[in-house]
Order: C-alpha cells, then structure tokens, then sequence
DNA sequence: GATGAATGAGCTTTCATTCAT
DNA sequence: AATGAATGAAAGCTCATTCAT
C-alpha cells in the first residue's frame, strides 16, 4: 500500500485545497483557477501531478480513503472480540466522518457522481463488506446475505454522520450506543 | 400542492430529459445544449419555464420528489397498523428505487449538492422523521431521538437500493422482509 | 457543389479573418482570440459553425479552393484548343494567386501541414490532373505519365507564383509568356 | 561553414527528434515537452543550446540545409559540362527528398511558415539560383530572366519529390530522366 | 409560446520557458 | 553540462444565458 510520506508537499497542498472547495462548492463550482489560489500552486503544477481534473478527483478520493482506512486500522488494534469490533467499525467512522465533515461531503459527492465508474454503493466497499461477511460465516450475525447487513451497517453509520454535519442536531456518545445497540440487536445472533 | 396534470408537455420533456443526462453524466455533465437535445426543445424553450439552470433543478427535484411521494401516499391507504405502515414505506420506496434507478441517482447527487442548500441528509425529510417521531411518540418505538431511528431507516433504506441499482447483487422478496424484520426488531418496543 | 451564397455572412467573415491572420501569422499564429477580434465574431459563434479550430482549417481550405476552382473555370469558357487552354490554364492561376498572394500563402501551408490528411502534393490534384492526363490521352502531349507533367505545370505555377509573391522580382507579361512556352515546348508533341 | 562534426551528441539527437515530430505533427503539434520525450533529453538541454523554439527551429533549418548542400556537392564533383550539372543537380536532390521525406516536409513547412523571415520561395536559393543564373549568362540556356528558370527547375523537383513522398505513384530511372529532358528541351539554348 | 443564432465570461488545459539542484 | 519540477500567460473550447424573429 502506498505510504502516505510519498506523495509531495504540493501533491498534499492540492489535495486539501480541493478538499476545501469541493465541500463548499461541490465539483462544478471547483475550478483549476479556484485551486490554484486554495493550494498556492500554479496551474502547471496540477497538471504536472494529474492528467485531468477527473484523474485529479479519482486520485483525490483514493488518497482519502487510504487515510480513513489507516485511521480505522489504528483504531482497532488489539480488539479482539467480535461485538468489539463491531462497535468501534461504526464508531470510529462516524467519529472521523463528523469530526472531517468535509471528508464525508467529498465522499458522499464522489460515490453518487460519474466519476465512480466502479459504482460502489459507498465508500468502504472492501474493507467493512469483508467484515460483515465474517461476522455471518463465524455466526456471529445471523445467517443472511452480507449485503442486508451492508445496507443496514454502512447506511445507518453514512446516514447518522450527514444528520449531524448536515443538519443541527448533534447525537451525543449515548446516543450513538443507543444506535449501535439496536443495530446489534437486530443484526446478531445472540 | 402542485397537481402533476399542471404541467405542460414540453416542461416534462425537459424533465425527463434531465433525468436521463443526470443520471448518465452528473450535473457537471449535463449542460443546457445537451439537454435541448436529449428533450428535443429549444434553448428558448427551456429559459422559458424556467428562470435558470438552477432554478431547473431545483423544480425538477421538487417535481420527481412529489411524484415518489405521491407513489408511496398512494400505497399505505387503508393501512393502519404502525407495523404494517413501518413495512410498507420501507418497502414501497425501497421498490420504486430499484425501478427507477435513475430517480435514485438523481436524488442522491442532488441531496450531496450545493444545490442542496436546505442540507438535508436525505430525500425525505418531512414524511419520513414525522412517521418516525410518531413510532416514538406513540411508543410503537422504543424511547429514543427520532433522528437515530431516521438514520437506521432512511439510511438502509437508501444503502440497500444504491447496492441493487449499483452492484450486481438482487435481493429477493425474501431479503427484504428479513432486513425490515431486523430493522424493527432493533427499533421497536416489543 | 456548394454554392458560395449558402454561407452565411458570419462564416465569411470567419473565412476572411482567418485568411488575413494565417497569411500573417501561420497557423500557429493564429488563435482564436486574435480570430474573433479580426473577423468581429465571439467565440461562441466560430464554435457554432466549426466544431474546431481543425475544422475550420479544413473548411476554410475547401471554401477557398472551391473560390478559385470556380474562378478558373469561368476563365476557360469557351476556349477549345487544348494549347489555348494549357495556356490559359497556368496563366489564370498564377494571375489569381499573385492578386491573392494570401490566398497562396494559406494553401501553401495547408498542403504542407497535418492538416493536409489526404497528403495531396498541391492545391488543385482534381482538375489540373485531368487536363494534363487528357492532353497525353489525345496526344497532345508526348506519351508519358501524366505525373511528370504535373509536376512540371503545377511546380512551375507555383513556384513562379512564390518567387513573385515572396520575392522582390515581378514577372511581366513577356516572361510569363516566356514560361509557359518553354514549358510547352519540353512537353508538347508538336 | 559548420562542419558537422561540431554538433554534439544532445544537439543532433534534439534536430533528429524535432524532424521526426515537425514531419508528424506539424510546427504546431511539435511542442518542446514532446521533443524531449523524443530526443530524450531534458527541457533544460534544449535550452542550453537553443535559446528558443524559434532559434531552434531555425538552427533547425540551417542544419539540415548544410546537410543537403553537402550531399549535393559531393556528387557534383568532377562533373564540367553544364548539360550533366544540370542532370546530376536535379536529380541528387529529387533522390535525397525521396529518401529522406522528412528533411522535404520540414522544408517545405518552414520555408511557408513565418519562421522564413527572408521570404524564400524555396529551400535553396543560393546555389541552386546562381547556378541557373550561369546558365544563362554563359548561353547555355535561351537568354531570360533566371527567375523563369528557377521557377520552372525548383518547382519541378519538389513538387516531383512530394508527388512521390505524398502519393502513391513512383516514378522511375526512366521516368525521372524523361523529366529532366523535357525540362532541358524546353530551357536549353541549343 | 417557441426558436436557435449569437454572446462572452470563464472553463480546462497546454506549452514555452526558468531555475534550483 | 544536465536535470525536471515549477511557472503562469495564453491557448482552444464550453456553456449558461439572451434576444430578434
């Protein structure tokens, strides 16, 4: 996997500038030009890193998702529990999602726009199906098709994070236990 | 609210138009010209009905947004059992996703669009949190802020349809009852 | 074939400015913005009749030697003896291309550039090509391939054409004379 | 004059990747970060021994003519009499275009572009001119301005050489000669 | 109501050139 | 001498919008 120390401090600069706008102005309203002044490169510099603005945004929404998938990875070392993982898959996410609001806006314009040509439903498709999967083969969920628990599991912790980025109300820690309980119970084979 | 018989033909060709070009190119992609020709009327004709590109999608949202409400009102009469109704709004939109795909994807790139300017975190924000807050309200639900039951629902709700319409994955009848099932099953106050 | 009146004034006003700015400039010279300004068009309007600069390029090349070829053949009417009109032939062209030296210089570049895709060796393969293939065909001129004559008449009205054009000295009536004589001598079956 | 021996070995790497491009692309299509790729050398190499484009191109052409010049006039050695001057002259550079097609296309772009500053109607109007010039002065050739002679001599042998680069017809040994004498028939005082 | 030619600001991208290494 | 990342002016082109018909 590529380490996140190879990219260059201009390739990062663009990344966040793009970030930034993409969030504000979503991809139509994120002009070179207005990149340009955001990441403090010339326009030959992106075109130097990126073929196009779409191989930009391709390259754009691998390298944070490399980062969330890192972030994620460190947060469940040494949890070895089956139900412990499943509250800290969601919890982490959620957390990371409405602590980068922009992250989750970049994401959420991304999986819905052209540029997903492989047309993931979400943006953890790998990682969290696999996950899901596990939990059904080593009967820990009870026994049904992964993708039932995907919906559920991915739409609710997407679903909860936009409500709170998107919206006013802000879901406190017992809140958001209370969702996963019930997700749990829903989904586990007690 | 507005009758559908109101509009005129060519403000539906424009419509449907749009609908075929979002769906394929994004909003990005879908520029006024190739509109004109996907709905076979002038430009004049489209600054006719309306003010701007803008003010088009926005009407057009309004108008395919009425037309799925509409759908699903039509669907739950006679129903009053809360369980039953927790089913069949599941259910009903649920299948008019998967059959009209392309009013998904519009939806979902509207919602995560700076056209978006209201920042819902989905598409029914009105109907659905007051059925909601009505399970809760009248304890069909167990004690909890509606928001979090909006997440579970509108979130698998979503997530189930964008995986059949994206991937390559069909859930049967059968599916789809089980998944309702454990949705309630965590939500519900036996 | 096209009749010239079927362009609409726009477009010739592109054609002229275009002719005027790729004598000057070459065709690298001439940009589009430089386009507008000349002919006194926006850029939307060069876009709606050519779909790019390239295509310009290639109709303009076309409009200008339809000019010529019409000019040409308007200069021939009547003229029965095939001397006369070997005559009359070279002498027309170099007549239109020296009062056009633009006109020229264009096909000049166009030939010898990419944009020549069906790699003619000179302006006017069509017409010239039959005249001196018909006059070996009815032996006016001694049996050879009608190339070696092609490459004698057109060379030579070309670069008679040239020397004037870009060179200081002009050709009067006498010397053309002089040119086309010697030129039948060497190539006619007297 | 330059021997070729001066050039270093990045130079001529750099003129042969440019004719190469200039035959393929064009002046237009032959930017500097293509010609690197294809000389493999870098931007900054260009730039050590060019101070432009412009210079390059035109060091291009000097270079390449020098070339030309060279070849012709060590095939000329050792030839007196006028009438196998005029011959070998033609023919040394006929065969040189044909075989080297590129230097042709690369002259004949350059000599219609605005990089001819000096307004040559072709690529050599030194030796070539003066060597007509002695012809008539010397009675060779019929009393007439040399002018007609170049005219009728250089547009011969290019546009014989871009019949044959440009299309499919070749001529032969015979056919080539047959050329030369209706050119000295036509010319020559006998 | 309906048309589509015309507009021009602003878009993405290119490319000759520079300069620190 | 040689490199190639970086620059930014300017290129070709798009596209929302207007308006005379």
């Amino acid at each position: 996997m590529k380490n996140i120390k190879e990219f260059s401090e201009k390739e990062i600069a663009i990344y966040e500038g793009a970030l930034e706008l993409v969030a504000k102005y979503g991809f139509h309203g994120t002009s070179m030009s207005l990149l340009t002044k955001e990441a403090k490169v010339s326009t030959g510099t992106v075109y130097h890193y990126f073929s196009s603005k779409d191989d930009l945004m391709k390259k754009m929404y691998c390298y944070y998702r490399s980062k969330v998938e890192a972030h994620v990875s460190s947060h469940l070392q040494g949890e070895k529990e089956y139900k412990q993982r499943f509250y800290s898959r969601w919890m982490t996410l959620y957390l990371y999602y409405t602590q980068h609001p922009k992250v989750l806006q970049f994401f959420e314009q991304f999986i819905n726009s052209p540029y997903n040509q492989e047309r993931s439903p979400h943006h953890f498709t790998g990682a969290y199906f696999t996950f899901l999967k596990e939990g059904v083969d080593k009967k820990y969920l009870k026994p049904a098709k992964p993708e039932i628990y995907e919906a559920m599991y991915m739409g609710s912790v997407i679903m909860a994070s936009k409500i709170n980025v998107f919206g006013s109300i802000l879901l406190d820690e017992g809140d958001r236990e209370l969702l996963i309980n019930k997700l749990w119970y829903g989904m586990a084979d007690v």
